[in-house]
RNA sequence: GACCCCGUAGCUCAGCUGGAUAGAGCAAUUGCCUUCUAAGCAAUAGGUCGUACGUUCAAAUCGUAUCGGGGUCGCCA
């Protein structure tokens, strides 16, 4: 980024300079421009559209103002070129020496290079997956996880202190459902028949280790017992056998919370009376009755009094009810409290990761917590689209009712935790995605996260020939950072480094706008030109990155390779794949 | 009835805080392994950017309308 934004400077003392002999009055802010390299490198090193943003305030056509400030950027010798282009983009070549410079400064930054203050430490909580404790971790469930994780990642590089978390249910009626499924299998892992799996219980046979389990420890203990005495107990016992069931799903494709936190903690140690008595004093609590939902047919909707949020005063449609009919606490309030430990904990940005089908979330919790924070603290919600699976092209219903679910473990396991994660990270989040199961386990070796891998793992390929080729030469980084490198000369060299150098720009514009998918397609990009730039070597000699009869040549190449595997393992760890230094 | 996301090549998707001839992978066709790993490279073919207006020096990108697909609108989570 360094580069551009001195080029930036430059830019903008030039154009007073110029705008003081041409006679043009120029606003004391300019209007935002671009210093970028441009798509097409026979539009130079780097191009800028500074020109064509003043038309309006100078009164000139943009090619004049380009041509007048052309005549002026000629006299800097920096440049080596300088011209008027296309609509009146000023394209702008610079001397190979700033660019052989500017790959010291990679190396010497190491992995770290890309790393911003963006966030100037901020801290930010990440909320994702957040699944509720009653089943394994399935295909629907993968993205918001991955998502999330690369989120993080991407935030903390760019210089937030992130923490994340994930916030289970377990006090409401789905762990009671739970118990329940437990409860049955367990009395058939004691040999009882218990025929199918009733409506409105869990199918599947994940349950059955669990309730193995259960006879390990206690026996016959809860057999022909009144629920009331089993039930929480083994709630208890389940819910802490799938959230590590959980645990080691995640684990499985590279995913490590920092904080589980769940909603019983948030009730019993009184968070919730706490947060509930505040809105109370806040005069935002009332007793009345809503209209009934619209579009949608609610045979069983009756109106009735209930305890309601004035969620309205904080732009909401409507108010929103915290305690059901029967006087137990709806979903949202416990969510509220769960949210005010966040703000408690220091977290003024909130990120949440969920599904589309949570669509109304950020409505109703963006009120509730500009009321507990008075507007100090910010909630983003994130929604990932939906993820449509597809079995060799037929579409796979995800029910955790029927059991038909394609589990996260299969997934990992038949197609590999890096082409996952990888598939995933080449989407934007918000848009919906088609995830053929069949077809990318057949094509999993066509996965594109291997042609990252592969171009990282053929730079480490050249490093240990070139240790064989020249036993006595010192290779390390450190030496190499500190090498002459005016031999890297040719077009391949510097387009090569001009690319590495975008890359604390793709994690700004990355970050600023959530999308991690950007680094995804940057990799790619630059494992391209490497690849391009290894396939000439098989013409041009020169081109090699390896030149047995140029040993300074060679240093310099090497050089330039450092710099390539180390934007790559930097990027990658951002997506969360790992860097193989071979494959075979 | 209201709100959110999407519509780009045969398929899966990038590009969208406006910029130069609209990109990639897969699938198709053709070349390249005595030389640093062919999980690679080079080339050919493939698109009225859903549609129509509008804003602008400039629209796949912004606005309005419309059609199509998905999601949400609860005291469910």
């Amino acid at each position: 980024m360094m580069i551009y934004e001195h080029i930036k400077t430059l830019l903008k003392s030039t154009l007073a300079d110029v705008a003081k002999a041409e006679g043009w009055t120029l606003p004391a802010e300019l209007p935002d421009f671009t210093v970028e390299a441009p798509r097409d490198t026979k539009h130079g090193d780097i191009a800028t559209n500074l020109a064509m943003t003043l038309t309006k305030l100078i009164g000139k056509p943009p090619r004049a103002i380009a041509d007048a400030m052309v005549a002026a950027l000629k006299k800097d010798t920096s440049y080596t070129s300088v011209e008027v282009a296309g609509p009146g983009f000023i394209n702008l070549r610079l001397a190979s020496s700033i660019w052989q410079e500017q790959l010291k400064t990679i190396l010497n930054a190491g992995t770290h290079y890309g790393d911003l203050n963006l966030g100037n430490h901020e801290k930010v909580v990440v909320e994702y997956v957040s699944a509720n404790p009653t089943g394994p971790m399935h295909a629907g469930h993968v993205r918001g996880a991955v998502f999330g994780d690369a989120l993080s990642n991407l935030m903390q590089k760019a210089g937030y202190d992130v923490t994340r978390e994930y916030y289970f249910n377990d006090a409401g009626t789905q762990v009671d459902v739970l118990a329940r499924t437990v409860h049955l299998r367990y009395r058939e892992a004691l040999g009882e028949s218990i025929g199918e799996i009733p409506a409105g219980l869990y199918p599947g046979d994940y349950l059955k280790p669990v309730a193995e389990k259960l006879v390990a420890r206690d026996g016959k203990k809860w057999q022909g017992k009144d629920e009331a005495e089993w039930l929480k107990p083994l709630r208890e016992f389940a819910v802490a056998e799938m959230m590590q069931a959980i645990r080691e799903d995640l684990n499985m494709i590279g995913i490590k919370h920092d904080v589980f936190s769940n909603e019983r903690d948030v009730i019993e140690n009184g968070t919730l009376d706490k947060v509930f008595k505040s809105l109370e004093d806040k005069g935002l609590i009332y007793v009345g009755t809503l209209p009934p939902p619209r579009g949608k047919e609610m045979e069983d909707w009756k109106p009735e009094p209930l305890t309601l949020f004035r969620s309205s005063q904080f732009g909401d449609s409507s108010d929103r009810s915290l305690k059901k009919r029967d006087g137990t606490w709806s979903y949202i309030m416990p969510d509220i409290a769960y949210h005010y430990t966040k703000i408690q904990r220091g977290f003024k940005l909130m990120i949440n990761v969920l599904g589309a089908d949570h669509g109304g979330y950020l409505e109703r919790m963006r009120p509730a917590i500009a009321a507990i924070s008075d507007g100090s603290a910010k909630l983003d919600v994130l929604f990932c689209q939906m993820v449509k699976v597809f079995n060799n092209g037929e579409a796979v219903k995800l029910s955790k009712r029927s059991g038909n679910i394609i589990t996260l473990r299969e997934m990992v396991e038949e197609v590999g935790a890096d082409s996952v994660r990888f598939t995933i990270l080449t989407r934007s989040f918000d848009s919906q995605f088609e995830f053929d199961f069949a077809k990318t386990k057949e094509q999993s070796r066509d996965n594109p996260v291997f042609y990252i891998q592969y171009a990282h793992a053929r730079c480490y390929s050249v490093f240990r020939k070139a240790a064989e080729l020249f036993p006595k030469a010192d290779i390390s980084v450190n030496t190499l950072s500190n090498l002459d490198l005016s031999l890297l000369t040719s077009e391949d060299d510097i387009a090569l480094i001009r690319f590495l150098c975008n890359w604390p720009k793709m994690v700004e514009a990355a970050a600023q706008t959530r999308e991690p998918h950007r680094i995804s397609f940057y990799l790619y990009d630059l494992a391209a030109l490497f690849h391009s730039f290894w396939n000439k070597g098989k013409d041009d000699a020169q081109l090699r990155f390896i030149i047995e009869d140029n040993l300074p040549l060679t240093m310099a190449r090497l050089a330039l390779l450092k710099g390539i595997t180390t934007v790559i393992a930097s990027g990658l760890a951002v997506i969360g794949v790992k860097p193989l230094e071979e494959m075979r």
